[in-house]
DNA sequence: GTATTCTCAACTTAAAAAGTTGACAATAAG
DNA sequence: CTTATTGTCAACTTTTTAAGTTGAGAATAC
């Protein structure tokens, strides 16, 4: 890996709606067993736009993964316990896949457009060996863990 | 992770660009050492547009990771001898970071939008976990690398 | 029945990705 | 030195996706 070659900055992976669920996911999480969680406070809580927080939450409770109660003193619950759930299971749910490609979904797998067939792609196997550590990683980790911060600075690149 | 909870699928995380240049210097490496290779042979050979190929290979090679010649049997060949570009270094030219949010970049660190302070967010250990691992994974192959196609089928999920 | 809180489809806005155009620059061959 | 060929590049259009809002409605508690 020679050279200097300029970097860029853009197509992020993991887009506002899905980082914002899973916020609002550890929120529940850090609150399970107790009464339901309105939206508002989880909204000022987490530095969500509440009206869009409205969106994903009705989203998730539609997926089962969330309780909802209405009325006076209703709010939001986790429908499982949060040892149950994993980074995994909840980006899967908001975005789909976990993989970088169309075609290296174990799940949603579907042809790339515009590519090689499948045979010929060679990047196809690299792909599904990422896909697969990456959700190795993500789920192995429960929304019941409590993950230490490491101080992360710009050692290594990328 | 229990229930059957429905999947979607969007947010790809290599855009067609990246994609599409990707195969163009997997081609020009298979072609590394003969003469100039042509826009019009790699578009046709790789399913790509030759006009969007045109913005691409510029890019490659202002970069200065390929090489370009005008004029008659002119056309592009890679810089650089192919076991020295992995194919961490081209998604990092094409998209600017392996990270799949912001905060989580070694490089190109930059606060996520609309997040919590970076002490407070429980996401971000994860997240350079996972860029670190995808990383190493990325930068381990080579574009003079053979890559052995394994079958590929839904049997996890994801 | 009224205040509260979630629901949800439809809509708007903004941004990014994908791709095209066309004038121009370098090179090779005659 | 002229012509054909091939890459360069900024500006543009189109399409798609993300992000967020609106507003009418439904359930619940008091």
């Amino acid at each position: 890996m020679p050279g200097p070659w300029r970097l860029r900055h853009d197509e992020i992976v993991l887009s506002q709606k899905t980082r914002y669920a899973i916020r609002a996911m550890q929120h529940l999480a850090d609150n399970y067993g107790q009464g339901p969680i309105q939206l508002a406070q989880i909204a000022e809580a987490q530095n969500i736009p509440a009206k869009f927080l409205t969106t994903i939450l009705s989203e998730l409770s539609r997926f089962g993964i969330v309780d909802s109660q209405r009325g006076k003193d209703g709010g939001y619950r986790l429908a499982v316990s949060p040892i149950d759930i994993t980074y995994g299971d909840l980006i899967r749910l908001m975005r789909g896949s976990l993989a970088l490609v169309p075609c290296a979904s174990r799940f949603a797998h579907e042809k790339c457009k515009n590519c090689l067939e499948e045979g010929d792609c060679r990047t196809r196997a690299l792909m599904l060996e990422v896909r697969d550590r990456t959700a190795e990683l993500l789920d192995g980790v429960r929304l019941s863990d409590h993950i230490d911060l490491v101080p992360a600075q710009a050692d290594s690149e990328g």
